[in-house]
DNA sequence: GTATGTAGTACCCATTTGGATACTGTAGGG
DNA sequence: CCCTACAGTATCCAAATGGGTACTACATAC
């Protein structure tokens, strides 16, 4: 743990992590969505777990919450610069998890990818 | 839940999530190393935890652990082919770790902030 | 008045994760 | 004999993580 080198990987992981993180900055990478889209695009998270989630990234500074005064109640979230720049992280991610876990049993495909 | 275009994301992550499993791995990408090399170059980690997490990392296939049968025991892992496929995201997640995470007061160019 | 939808919060519980400490068995050095 | 090193295992414990259910406050629809 003295050199920097190892801690950068760790320091991106524990940002990432949790087990709706990374999904829902891969969701936010289609662009700024509501509360309850999220949701449900997510599925199984409850309410809590996702307040829980999206406070910890906003905290993280990878998102921006926007709150508009109406009722009822609007809030969006969407990628801040910061989480934006993860962008190629999570896409990197999702490719190798879908090439090795997902159908880890079929070669990667020739030509569909 | 239903697409499968999510969990890659999700699928990958739990691979590499765990506190040491990202660091583990990334280590393992400077060539193969015995068990206490490995607990050395992690620093403070326990036994039991390094245990769990290289028998976990096993059981995903993404490293490979070899044991001689001589005494003073030696055991050596190294990453299985699976496990170098991993490398640029490892890498992928350190570059933006060590970028936005560890001196994310400095611009990363600009010579001091 | 009741149900729906919005974006949460509060409370309480189970599982998982991480960890400290001690122990194993073999060999070499002092 | 005692200590070190190796690569773990066993036992016990604390904290974090994940989750269920119920509840808020306001407006619309019935």
């Amino acid at each position: 743990m003295e050199d920097p080198k190892e801690c950068g990987v760790e320091a991106a992981l524990s940002l990432i992590d949790g087990k709706w993180k990374g999904v829902i900055l891969y969701h936010l990478m289609d662009g700024r969505m509501r509360f309850n889209a999220l949701a449900r695009r997510l599925g199984a998270v409850t309410q809590r777990m996702l307040t829980k989630q999206l406070r910890e990234l906003e905290s993280d500074g990878l998102i921006v919450r926007t709150v508009y005064a109406e009722v009822p109640p609007r809030v969006e979230y969407a990628l801040s610069t910061k989480g934006r720049s993860l962008e190629p992280v999570i896409c990197a991610l999702k490719a190798w998890g879908d090439a090795n876990v997902l159908n880890a049993k079929a070669p990667p495909a020739r030509k569909a990818g």
